[in-house]
DNA sequence: CTTGATGCAAATGGTTTGCATGTTT
DNA sequence: AAACATGCAAACCATTTGCATCAAG
C-alpha cells in the first residue's frame, strides 16, 4: 500500500498513542527501517544499537520490541528453533523452507489469498496472515540428490 | 489416507531404523496415540506417563519426541510463545488464531491445497505445510467488540 | 512534578547436555 | 559383551521481572 514510512511517521505514531519517545526507541526504529526487510533478532538489534548507544540494554530492547509490535509496527518472526526475529510490518512475507537443504525461499503474500477468502467464506474469520512457514522441498533437492 | 496405525506398527519402523526400543518409547507412543489430535507438551506428555511411570525423566521424553519427529512419527507444533507441542504426524492440520480473543479455531489442511499447487507451479517447489498458524480476527470478535 | 521508561541483576521457563549407570539387542 | 538409552543434575539460552533511578511530558 504505502511506501517505506519514515522514523517520524512512527515516532508521531508513538506518541499519538501516549508513549514516550526515547533515545533507545527512536535507536530501535532507526535499526528496524535501516535493516530493510531483514530478520533482527533482540541481540542483533542489541549489537546495532551499541555502535551507538552502548548504554542501551537489551532488556529495554525487548520491551521496546514489545511495545512495537502491540501498535502494530512491526512483526515478530519464529523460524525453526532460534530465537524470535522481528521486522517492520509492511514488509509481510511468507517463507518456503526446504527441509533438505534448508534453502528459505520468500514467498509473496498475495500466494496466501484462496486460503484467505476461504477462511472469511467459510468461518467468518479475517484472516491476517503474517509469517507462515510452509516446509516442503525445493526444486533442486527434488531433482538431485540433497546434502 | 490410512487410519490410526497401531503401536506395533510405529514400534516395527522405529526397530527397522536401528532404534532400540524402550518403556519409555513405547510409553509416549501409547499417549500421543491416546491423545488423539490433541497438542501435548513434553511437560504433559511426562505428566501422563508419570501416572503408569513414575521413573521416566522428562529429558528423556524431550529426546523421545526428538527422535521420533526426525523419524516423521511426530510432528512439532510451536503456537504462541509457550512451549512446543506434539502430535502424530497424520493428524495434519492448521489453525486460524484470532488476534482479539486467542481462540484457536482448527483448519482443515485441504484449505491450503490452492497454495501447494501454486508453489509447485511457479517455484517447483513440494509443498507440504505442517503446522501453519493463520492470525486474523475471528467471527464474534468482528462482530462484538474485542476485550 | 508526575508518570512512564530504563538499567541492572536476578529469576524464570523451556530445553539440552555430560556423565555414570542401566537396558536392549 | 557392546552399543545405545536413561536418570539425574547442572548448564544453557532466550526472555521476563522487580526495583531503584532517570528522563519525557
Amino acid at each position: 500500500m504505502s511506501g517505506a514510512p519514515s522514523i517520524d511517521e512512527l515516532i508521531d505514531g508513538l506518541r499519538a498513542d501516549g508513549h514516550r519517545i526515547t533515545t533507545a526507541r527512536r535507536a530501535v526504529l532507526a535499526e528496524l527501517l535501516d535493516a530493510g526487510d531483514q530478520h533482527l533478532s533482540a541481540e542483533d538489534l542489541a549489537d546495532l544499537i551499541h555502535r551507538r548507544h552502548p548504554d542501551v540494554h537489551l532488556s529495554t530492547v525487548y520491551r521496546t520490541v514489545d511495545l512495537l509490535d502491540q501498535a502494530g509496527i512491526l512483526t515478530e518472526v519464529h523460524v525453526g528453533q532460534g530465537p524470535s526475529t522481528y521486522h517492520l510490518a509492511q514488509d509481510s512475507h511468507h517463507h518456503a523452507v526446504c527441509d533438505s537443504c534448508g534453502q528459505i525461499i520468500e514467498v509473496p503474500a498475495s500466494a496466501l489469498t484462496p486460503v484467505v477468502s476461504r477462511l472469511e467464506r467459510d468461518l467468518g474469520f479475517a484472516a491476517r496472515p503474517r509469517h507462515l512457514t510452509i516446509n516442503g522441498t525445493c526444486a533442486t533437492c527434488r531433482a538431485g540428490s540433497p546434502t
